[in-house]
RNA sequence: GCCCGAGUGGCGGAAUUGGUAGACGCGUCGGACUUAAAAUCCGAUUGGUAUCUAAAUACCAGUGCCAGUUCGAGUCUGGCCUCGGGUACCA
C-alpha cells in the first residue's frame, strides 16, 4: 500500500477500535467528564442519510478532542425504534415490528461504524427491549402514584387511515404528520399526562440553559404563560354563572356578549327552547369538522345566540350569550366576554351578527381600523376612566375581588399531554382494569411485555390491536387474583425518549432507571446535537419528565441538559428550473401569472448568471436556481454509503464539517467533496512517499526552525479555539493553510508533523491512526495529549500596518516588532510610505488615528 | 397576520471588540508533467477604468435596497425588499 486508499485503511482502524474496545466509557469517577450526545434515532427502513451524519460528526469531533484533553468522555448511541413505520409494514406485509426493527437497527449500526464514530457500542440501547421499557412503564408507575397519569374521556384526533389517535403535534394543518391523511375529533378515553401541573416550572428551568434563545423562546411560546383574570358572570334567570378568562379585564365595561365553546357544559342548560334546535344543529356541525376545515373556514366567523343572556358585573347590563366554535374549549374555561372594541376576532364577529360594540380604550388620532388593542386611557368605563391599561388592569382586578366577582388568574396554552396510542409497537402500559377501574401492577410484575401477535390491525370499532391478544388481555389481578384486563392501548414514541439519556449512564443496571453514582457522576448532558424539529416536543417532554424524577430523587439535576445546538438541514444539490408554457419559455418570475406551466430541470451549462439571477444561457428568461430539502420524491437524496464507497468516511466526515457553520442550512455539492479528499491526498503525500509505502526522506527527526514552529502554532491555536466554538468549517480551512504551507518545506520534521496529525484526529479519524502508526507509534492516538499553543512562537518579526487615507487604504508599511507600538515611529512611517504621501501633498493632515498593531489611518483635507 | 433567522464572487463559505472584504474549498481559464488520458503540481480568477500590448501599478465601484452614526461600517442605528423556518381564532 502506498497511495492513499480510504478503503484499506478504514476498515483497518474500524476493526482494531473495536477488537481494543477503544471508545469503552471508562469507569473511574477520578477525572472530570463530559457527556456528550446525539438525538435518540429512528432506525427507519431507509437508512442513513446524510443529514445524520451531520451531527453526528461534530460531537463525535468533539468526544474525541475531550479524550485527548483529559476528560472522561460518555458517547453513547441507541435506539428509538418503536413506532408507526414498522407497524404499518407489518400490516401490509405480514412481518412483525420486531424483525423489522431489528434489521433496520442493523443497518444503522453498520453505516455508523463505516463513518469512524467513537461510540461506546457496550452502551447500546434500545427502546424495544424489554430490559429497557421495564424502566419506561416503571417511570410511568411513579407519574400514576403522583397523579400526574389520569384516564379521560376527550375528544381526540382520530385518524381513520392509520387507525389511531394522534397527539395535537401530531396533526398538521387537520392531517397526519404521517402519511399526511385525514383526522377528524372523536371522543375516546385516553390516558393523559399532567404536564401542565409543571408548565411554571418548565418556564423558569429554561433561563439557566445554554440553548439557542429561538428554541427557548419556542418553548416558552409553547407553554403560553398569559396573566389576567377570572371574571364569573351570573347568567340572567338562572342560577348558573360562567366563568371566563381574560387578559384584559380593563375593558370588561365593554363587554357586550359572552361566547361559549360549542362544547362548553352549560350550553345545553342556558339555552332557551326555541333556539335550542339551532344550537344542538351547530353543536353537531362543530364536532363533525375536522380541524382542517375549522381552519380553513376560520375566514367567516360563524355562530347561534342561546336565546339566554349574562349580567355583566361592571355595567350590571345584560348582555347575549352566543356559541360560537371561535371559542376554543382547551383553553381557559372554554368561556369568553366579548369585547369588540378591544379584540378584533370580537369586532369581526359582532359586524357580522350586529352586536353592540363599546370602545374602552382611546386610540390615538390618527388610529384607522377597527379594533384598538393598543395603549391608551380608558374611556366609557366609569371608575376607570383616565386610567392606562396597567392601572385599570389592577384597579378592576381589586373590584373584582371586592365584589367577588373575579380574581387575579394564570392561564397556560399548554395542554395535558394525550399519552396513548392505539398501535401493538409501543410500551404497554403497566395497568390493569379490575372492575373497569384502572390499577397499576405494581413495580414487581414488570415489564409487561408485548404478546406476541401476527395480526397488526386495530379492531374494526377502533379498539388497538392488542385487544385482539385475549389471552393477554384477560389476566387477573397480581394482588388479590380476582379477574382483571390488560390496557391495551400503547404509549407514544416519545415515551422512550424521555428518559433514554439516563440509561446511557448505567445501562446494565437492574436496580432503577438508573444508577444513582453514576447519575451524579455523568449528568447533566454538555453537549446535546439535534435537529431543531425536536424544539418543542421532545426537549419539553423530556424536561417534563426528568422534573418528575427529580421530585421523585432519581436524578441529582432539575434539567437534563445543558448546552443544547441544533444542526441546520442538509439540502439537496442545487437545482436549475426552467418554465414553459404553451411551449414557450417564460421567466421563472412570471410563471405564477400562467395558469399551465411546465417545469424542466436545466443542466448547469444552460444557464448563466446575468445580474442578481440566473437566466436560459444567451436570453434574459430567469429560471430558478434552488436546493430544496431531500426527499425521495424529489430524487435528491444523497446516500451516505455512496460518499463513503467514492471517497472514505474520513472524507464525508470532513466534507460535512467543512460545508459550512453547523447550525446553518446548507446545500450539499458531491463534486466539493474532491475538495476535501484532495486535501488527505496532500496530506498522505506530504508523509508517505507513495512508491515505496515508506516515510518521504523530508520527514525527519531534527528540531523544527522557527518559522515551522510559527506555522504549526498558529494552526494548534486556530483549530484548538474553533472545536470550541463549533467552527468545524474553518478549523478545517485552517489545517489546510497548514498543508499548503508545509508542502512547501523541505524537510518535515517528527515533532511537527506528530501535532499536526493530532489536530487532524478528530475530524479524520482513520488517516490520523493510519499516519500515526506509520510515524512509528504503537498505541492508539485517541487519548494521547491535544497539543498545545506557544504564544511566542506567534509573534512574527515586523507587524504590517494598512495605511488608509479618509478611511481608503493607500498602502503598507512592515515596522519591526519592537517599534510596533511606537506610534511616533510607526506614523513617520506611514507618512513616508510613497503612495501615502500623494495624497498627503494634496491637502493638509487634520487627524491621525493610530490603533496599535492594526490600522493607521490619516485624515487629509 | 404574528414571531424568529438569513441575504457577501460563477458556487459553498471567511472576516476578533467597527480596522486591508472575498481566507479555505469547488468550478473555470492558462501552464508543467505525460505518446495520450487520469492523477498530481504551479499560476490566474469581484466588476470596471487608465498607462500602446503584456507584465506591473494606480484609480473608481462593490457585502439585498435607501438613509444615518463614525477618522473608518459586511459588522452599529432607523426604514424598506427578498428568501428560509416556526406559529396560527390561546381571549
Amino acid at each position: 500500500m502506498s497511495s492513499y486508499k480510504p478503503e484499506d485503511i478504514e476498515s483497518k482502524w474500524q476493526e482494531y477500535w473495536q477488537e481494543n474496545k477503544t471508545f469503552k466509557t471508562p469507569e473511574d469517577h477520578d477525572k472530570p467528564k463530559y457527556y456528550v450526545l446525539d438525538m435518540f434515532p429512528y432506525p427507519s427502513g431507509s437508512g442513513l442519510h446524510v443529514g445524520h451524519p451531520e451531527g453526528y460528526t461534530a460531537t463525535d469531533i468533539l468526544a474525541r478532542y475531550k479524550r485527548m484533553n483529559g476528560f472522561n468522555v460518555l458517547h453513547p448511541i441507541g435506539w428509538d425504534a418503536f413506532g408507526l413505520p414498522a407497524e404499518q409494514y407489518a400490516v401490509k406485509t405480514g412481518t412483525h415490528p420486531r424483525e423489522t426493527t431489528e434489521k433496520n437497527v442493523n443497518r444503522f449500526r453498520e453505516q455508523l461504524q463505516d463513518l469512524g464514530f467513537s461510540y461506546d457500542w457496550d452502551r447500546e440501547v434500545n427502546t424495544t427491549d424489554p430490559d429497557y421499557y421495564k424502566w419506561t412503564q416503571w417511570i410511568f408507575l411513579k407519574l400514576y402514584e403522583k397523579g400526574l397519569a389520569y384516564e379521560d374521556d376527550v375528544p381526540v384526533n382520530w385518524c381513520p387511515e392509520l387507525g389511531t389517535v394522534l397527539a395535537n403535534e401530531e396533526v398538521i394543518d387537520g392531517k397526519s404528520e404521517v402519511g399526511g391523511y385525514p383526522v377528524i375529533k372523536k371522543p375516546m378515553r385516553q390516558w393523559v399526562l399532567k404536564i401542565t401541573e409543571y408548565a411554571e416550572r418548565l418556564l423558569e428551568g429554561l433561563d439557566d440553559l445554554d440553548w439557542p434563545d429561538s428554541t427557548k423562546k419556542m418553548q416558552r411560546d409553547w407553554i403560553g404563560k398569559s396573566i389576567g383574570a377570572d371574571i364569573d358572570f351570573k347568567v340572567a334567570d338562572h342560577d348558573e354563572e360562567i366563568r371566563v378568562f381574560t387578559t384584559r379585564p380593563d375593558t370588561i365595561f365593554g363587554a357586550t356578549y359572552m361566547v361559549l365553546a360549542p362544547e362548553h357544559d352549560l350550553v345545553d342548560e342556558i339555552t332557551i327552547e326555541d333556539q335550542k334546535e339551532a344550537v344542538a344543529n351547530y353543536r353537531e356541525e362543530a364536532a363533525r369538522k375536522s380541524d382542517l376545515e375549522r381552519t380553513e373556514l376560520s375566514d367567516e366567523k360563524t355562530g347561534v345566540f342561546t336565546g339566554a343572556y349574562a349580567i355583566n358585573p361592571a355595567t350590571g347590563e345584560e348582555i347575549p350569550i352566543w356559541v360560537a366554535d371561535y371559542v376554543l374549549v382547551s383553553y381557559g374555561t372554554g368561556a369568553i366576554m366579548a369585547v369588540p372594541g378591544q379584540d378584533e376576532r370580537d369586532w369581526e364577529f359582532a359586524e357580522k351578527f350586529d352586536l353592540p360594540i363599546v370602545r374602552t380604550v382611546q386610540p390615538p388620532e390618527d388610529f384607522e381600523g377597527d379594533a384598538y388593542t393598543g395603549e391608551g386611557k380608558a374611556i366609557n368605563s366609569e371608575f376607570l376612566n383616565g386610567l392606562e391599561v396597567d392601572e385599570a388592569k389592577e384597579k378592576i382586578i381589586d373590584w373584582l375581588e371586592e365584589h367577588d366577582a373575579g380574581k387575579k388568574a394564570v392561564n397556560y396554552k399548554l395542554r395535558d399531554w394525550l399519552f396513548s396510542r392505539q398501535r401493538y409497537w409501543g410500551e404497554p402500559f403497566p395497568i390493569i382494569h379490575v372492575d373497569g377501574e384502572p390499577k397499576p401492577v405494581g413495580e414487581d410484575n414488570l415489564p409487561v411485555t408485548l404478546p406476541e401477535m401476527d395480526d397488526f390491525e386495530p379492531t374494526d370499532d377502533g379498539n388497538p390491536p392488542l385487544a385482539k391478544a385475549t389471552d393477554w388481555v384477560n389476566t387477573e389481578d397480581p394482588e388479590t387474583g380476582e379477574p382483571a384486563k390488560r390496557e391495551t392501548n400503547t404509549m407514544p414514541q416519545w415515551a422512550g425518549s424521555c428518559w433514554y439519556y439516563l440509561r446511557y449512564c448505567s445501562p446494565e443496571f437492574e436496580g432503577g432507571p438508573v444508577d444513582s453514582d453514576e447519575e451524579k457522576y455523568w449528568m447533566p448532558v454538555d453537549m446535546y446535537v439535534g435537529g431543531a424539529e425536536h424544539s418543542v416536543l421532545h426537549l419539553l417532554y423530556a424536561r417534563f419528565w426528568h422534573k418528575v424524577l427529580y421530585d421523585c430523587g432519581v436524578v441529582s439535576t432539575k434539567e437534563p441538559f445543558q448546552r443544547l445546538v441544533h444542526q441546520g438541514m442538509i439540502l439537496g444539490e442545487v437545482e436549475f428550473t426552467g418554465y414553459k408554457h404553451e411551449g414557450n419559455w417564460i421567466s421563472a418570475n412570471t410563471k405564477d401569472d400562467f395558469e399551465e406551466v411546465e417545469r424542466i430541470k436545466l443542466d448547469e451549462e444552460q444557464v448563466e448568471k446575468k445580474g442578481d439571477d440566473f437566466v436560459i444561457e444567451g436570453t434574459e428568461i430567469r429560471v430558478d436556481a434552488k436546493a430544496h430539502k431531500m426527499s425521495k420524491s424529489r430524487g435528491n437524496v444523497v446516500n451516505p454509503d455512496d460518499i463513503v464507497d467514492q471517497y472514505g468516511a474520513d472524507s464525508m466526515r470532513l466534507y460535512e464539517m467543512f460545508m459550512g457553520p453547523l447550525e446553518q442550512v446548507k446545500p450539499w455539492s458531491t463534486q466539493d467533496v474532491d475538495g476535501v479528499y484532495r486535501f488527505l491526498g496532500r496530506v498522505w503525500r506530504m508523509i508517505i512517499d507513495e512508491d515505496s509505502g515508506e516515510l518521504n526522506d523530508s520527514v525527519t527527526d531534527e528540531e523544527p526552525p522557527k518559522e515551522q514552529l510559527k506555522v504549526l502554532h498558529e494552526c494548534i491555536q486556530k483549530v484548538t479555539g474553533d472545536i470550541t466554538d463549533l467552527s468545524f468549517n474553518t478549523a478545517i480551512s485552517a489545517m489546510m493553510i497548514f498543508v499548503n504551507e508545509a508542502n512547501k518545506w523541505d524537510n518535515h520534521p517528527k515533532s511537527v508533523l506528530n501535532s499536526f496529525i493530532k489536530l487532524l484526529s478528530p475530524f479524520a479519524p482513520h488517516i490520523a491512526e493510519e499516519i500515526w502508526y506509520r510515524l512509528g507509534h504503537d498505541e492508539t492516538i485517541a487519548y494521547t495529549d491535544w497539543p498545545e499553543f506557544n504564544e511566542e512562537y506567534l509573534v512574527s518579526d515586523t507587524q504590517l500596518y494598512p495605511i488608509q487615507v479618509n478611511g481608503k487604504v493607500r498602502g503598507e508599511i512592515h515596522v519591526p516588532r519592537e517599534k510596533a507600538k511606537d506610534k511616533e515611529y510607526v506614523l513617520s512611517e506611514a507618512k513616508a510610505e510613497d503612495n501615502v504621501q500623494r495624497y498627503l501633498e494634496d491637502g493638509n493632515l487634520v487627524k491621525e488615528i493610530f490603533v496599535p498593531e492594526r490600522i493607521v489611518n490619516l485624515v487629509v483635507k
